[in-house]
DNA sequence: GTTGAAACACCCTCAAT
DNA sequence: ATTGAGGGTGTTTCAAC
């Protein structure tokens, strides 16, 4: 949490919301979209970096034309609710790289996981790699049988 | 889907490995990198992009410090299954911008919707906009209590 | 906030190997 | 695949307003 966040007033807003749709705009073509000189643009982008709002970019990739045919959300559901296990858990999900995103829910499941594989087989390497000696008390996967969108950009507040 | 994709070999893969953890690299930077010339860097880079399999980059914003504190996925069942109202349902989800990721699903629920806000109170605010007059059966946010790590670069085939 | 300028790095395209 | 070179463009930092 970070309740004390800097202002983020709206010209801030319009420069974060550019560079979220592509962040291969040059400086110049950036300040001219949101009216500001090249100069004040720059000094902004400074000021958002060294805060630590703006962490860089990313290459997006087209997953399907990567190879990448098959999404699929896990629900976990653990039997073990000490740090020790859940340090172990952690570490054995960091390991499989298909795992692009891992978040610890409430509810009826413990955790989440996204992952993104070839094929019914990549998940099914990914599975046995996930559970193994783990202990589980319920793995069940999610298929996304459409992925209508993903990645879209962050609504910003205020 | 998209099987017959263009053959990527070990050097367009640490290519796209470098861009997917950081995109801000020069071309000089990346060919350096992966070790091969400025030149040859360039074309294959054109290559990727042309094959659609780059599609070019975007920030990297940090959710929490932007004001952003709260994710939830919300779990969606609905009482229709014809074409009209399914585009119907779409366009509705498509309005609401604090949803960054859509899923048609299969198993117990129909859809899956990520959804990135402020607050309880800015998730109210989604969730009724979400489902004024759909007439969906069921609807459920599982709340992500923790975001262990999310957009982690995608495990690329080959 | 702005403009203008200077120093440098980078991108893209050649030609030659 | 590689190097080298050139022109145009972009970045970063000034000073001045």
């Amino acid at each position: 949490m970070n309740e004390n966040r800097p202002e983020i007033d709206e010209t801030d807003h319009r420069l974060l919301a550019a560079l979220q749709q592509d962040a291969s705009l040059s400086q110049r073509q950036l300040a001219e979209r949101i009216g500001l000189s090249q100069n004040a643009c720059w000094r902004r982008l400074q000021k958002l970096t060294e805060a630590g709002i703006l962490q860089g970019s990313r290459a997006v990739i087209d997953a399907d034309r990567a190879g990448l045919h098959l999404t699929v959300f896990v629900m976990i559901r653990t039997r073990h609710h000490d740090d020790a296990w859940a340090r172990r858990f952690r570490a054995r999900v960091e390991s499989i790289p298909e795992i692009t995103e891992f978040h610890r829910i409430g509810g009826e499941w413990d955790y989440m996981a996204k992952l993104v594989t070839t094929s019914m087989a990549g998940y099914d390497r990914c599975y046995k790699a996930l559970i193994a000696d783990m202990d589980l008390e319920r793995v069940t996967g999610v298929f996304s049988m459409e992925t209508i969108f993903e990645a879209r950009p962050l609504r910003l507040p205020r």
